[in-house]
DNA sequence: GCCGGGCGTTGATCCAGATCAAAGCGGGCG
DNA sequence: CGCCCGCTTTGATCTGGATCAACGCCCGGC
């Protein structure tokens, strides 16, 4: 909840004895808002949403069409992007593990959402999940919780592209993607990129052209390796952290 | 509730019969999250809080400090803003009448909140709230209607801050302002604004400078008009409209 | 193996907006 | 009333990142 105790995670846990179910199962469900749907009704959960996949490059959710559903992330990983009509694109964000998409007050999408892994989701009608809110307010919180957290780092996002120097952009994108899925630890040193420089650059409001140059720099400077074009490793971290500007 | 029907707003009209509370008498009620909460439980919602009041220059809420408590605003306007260490500002939006201020999900606030306008408002510390919200769940219905609505904000601003032109950033900023509070209505061809051109300048991401080059230009142009400073009156708003790149 | 297309890098040049500088212009206060 | 200070505007110049251009690499299809 917005600035209250966090809920308790689920263990990943796995009872062998307990029931067979599509959401009892679901390896993502410690990380997502399904968890906070008591096991006993977990086939409420269930009922009220269907699995679906998207390959790499196919956009499954289009700003501006009828928002008929939400998506639960249970794989891979998307691009959440806006356009401008003459094409220009801006990627507010992307989405992982658990990640619950398709918040809007409107009828309508108010963006486009188009899988660069291959992405497996649950999908929630809007009745369904209505339905699913009434009967578990807990998940209600626990959404308002994710909301929340999401309207933060939107505001962090909106003070890199308002205020940041490229260079500052890139350390902060790389400080990100370094502590993604990593809650509370230490951010890992070596890690591997799921988008290309193109969307890279459409996150930060920045060019392709500048992006490549802003990391080989990083890496002339000795403060990243890049092994293969998507392996990101931090050499040194504090560095990057400072340039970065905050914590981030 | 996100993408589901919005709850019915509740009418200006007062019962002059009815019991004489802060909340009964509040005329921001209908525009704000407490118009959960129906009329007989107004008195839980008058105990929850307690009113206050900002001076202009004063701020109210500091980045990084414990978030011990949630704002209502009732009056006045202030501005959401976050800094870098080097004094970089970012305004990441301004809070208007009936503006719920202080989501969060961390132990501190992560944004700051200065008054342009004398500002009133009513306090939630955040045990009272928590509180409220249990014995409420139409508020916290409300409140992810809220958080979801800011979020979609959020990424406009996102797409205006990381891909927009000066030119379209403050034909947008323009257009947002005609038509703040008159929802569902043609958007107001005069309007003051609150806030100064450096308040402005860190909203859009550009300099103090660049925004008043860009409003003259505007204004040579016959767009608009700038009587005083503050005062804006929109001559050709379909003109803008089409500067600003999409419905905003 | 060869070809083609998407992605990434690098170089040269350009320009929108930043920076630096200075002059109006109110409006509050002594 | 007049001064002062903060806001705004306008002008001159500079520059970070965009744009334009070209090439190398990898990989998948034939």
């Amino acid at each position: 909840m917005f600035a209250m105790n966090a809920l308790p995670t689920r263990p990943l846990v796995l009872d062998p004895h307990g029931p067979i179910e599509p959401c009892a199962r679901c390896g993502v469900r410690s990380q997502s808002v399904c968890n906070a749907i008591p096991d006993v009704d977990l086939k409420h959960l269930a009922a009220a949403s269907v699995t679906g996949h998207a390959a790499p490059g196919t956009t499954f959710i289009s700003e501006g069409e009828p928002a008929t559903a939400f998506f639960n992330l249970s794989g891979g990983t998307a691009k959440l992007y806006k356009l401008l009509p003459d094409g220009r694109r801006q990627i507010t964000g992307f989405a992982g593990l658990g990640y619950f998409l398709g918040l809007a007050v409107s009828d309508t999408y108010a963006f486009s959402a188009e899988a660069i892994e291959p992405v497996r989701f649950c999908r929630f009608s809007r009745p369904r999940l209505r339905t699913l809110l009434d009967d578990f307010p807990a998940m209600e919180q626990r959404l308002l919780q994710v909301a929340s957290s999401e309207l933060v780092a939107a505001q962090e996002q909106m003070l890199l592209l308002g205020r940041k120097t490229a260079r500052e952009r890139v350390a902060s994108f790389l400080m990100a993607q370094a502590k993604l899925g990593v809650m509370c630890q230490m951010p890992r040193a070596r890690f591997t990129l799921p988008m290309t420089r193109g969307d890279i650059a459409d996150y930060l409001g920045l060019t392709v052209e500048t992006v490549s140059r802003t990391l080989t720099k990083l890496r002339i400077e000795g403060l990243i390796e890049i092994p293969g074009g998507a392996d990101i490793v931090i050499v040194n971290r504090s560095a990057i952290e400072q340039i970065a500007g905050c914590l981030v």
